[in-house]
DNA sequence: ATCGTCCGGTCATTATCTTAAACATTCCTG
DNA sequence: CAGGAATGTTTAAGATAATGACCGGACGAT
């Protein structure tokens, strides 16, 4: 999680691929264009706010903007601690009112692959809530460890070590370890969640 | 392209769901801890260099934090000016020494229709290069008006208006407008570049 | 109650970013 | 060649963020 890309470099090819000049820009971003050319030297490492603004003069999010930093795991083999983990991730854009540590680990690129294959840690009590992301994927998964209380659009199920599930992400769902132990859950999902 | 969320509470957020305090994450993070608490709190807008190394600690990167800020077109019927200029985004992403000017303009939510359809302009001489990004997927476009010499491959044809390409991404491709008019095409891939 | 430790928040100082104005270069054009 | 208009860069000031020390509250253990 550390590879960084070179911010000035980047945001000059976007400003020539708008065809824009510095100046230019800088009307358009509503900054003074002397901070164009100290961000595009690196001279200074633009705050979020002044950044925002400049990168919305060429049409271009954040998230976009910084796309490239993200994390591309190698393959086609893993070792356990090179599983990415995207649970603090999951738990801010996906899960709504969650209670409970929980954590989950990904396995490779799912974009490119188009099929994201997670492990699943649920603590005692841990709860997704009603899942906010309802995606037009399908979504299954096997209780490795443990016990998983798993709702699907009204149908409740408890599931032991040894059972599985599987249904259209796009009705409402939602996971909870109703025991005391730990719950282990190995899932997929295709297309990606995130 | 203004939406922009809370980074205070969207971090405090990251920050209990990895089950840290301020603290904890300051020092993984290799930051006071007082920066933790301004930053939540929105007494500051954090440099680049200072979100990033906060994010660190919480094992998100820059992009996943800002995604949410993506624009979401709406649907299904789009204005002409509601196409997303993605001009400045796959000029940088997805073609390498790319000359002259062109634009890309998206058809809607390209991701979670897993369809990405393309209004293209490429002004007299302009050349992607040899594409960069060669996915796993399909790729076919039309020629509305104008010439553009496709080359797949090795294999070069110049279309016409009326005439039309179809193929694999993963083959190398290119894309140039040999004439002294502008060339306007609509590409369609599934699933999308970016 | 009285430590000890953790928590998040605040303060003054320092370092850094931001700003506007001046500077240097190049490329036209008369 | 001189003037003009564009470009990107540097400068010195003012504004803001980053830092480390400090504060009061919460919690447990003694």
């Amino acid at each position: 999680m550390d590879f960084q890309f070179d911010i000035g470099a980047r945001l000059k090819a976007m400003r020539s691929a708008a065809g824009l000049s510095q100046r230019q820009l800088a009307e358009r971003a509503n900054v003074p264009h002397a901070q164009i050319s100290n961000v595009e030297k690196n001279k200074v490492s633009p705050s979020v706010s002044t950044l925002r603004r400049i990168l919305s003069g060429v049409g271009v999010s954040m998230a976009d903007f910084f796309e490239p930093e993200r994390e591309v795991p190698p393959g086609p083999f893993f070792e356990a601690d090179q599983l990415l983990d995207l649970t603090s991730k999951i738990a801010v854009n996906a899960i709504g009112e969650g209670t409970g540590r929980m954590a989950f680990r990904q396995i490779g690129d799912a974009r490119s692959h188009n099929l994201q294959i997670l492990h699943e840690v649920y603590e005692p009590g841990a709860d997704t809530g009603e899942t906010l992301l309802q995606h037009p994927s399908s979504e299954g998964g096997y209780v490795v460890e443990g016990e998983l209380e798993v709702t699907v659009d009204s149908e409740i199920r408890v599931l032991r070590a040894g059972e599985a599930y599987l249904f259209d992400s796009r009705q409402p769902h939602r996971f909870r370890n109703p025991s005391d132990n730990r719950t282990i859950v190995i899932s997929a999902c295709t297309p990606p969640y995130l």
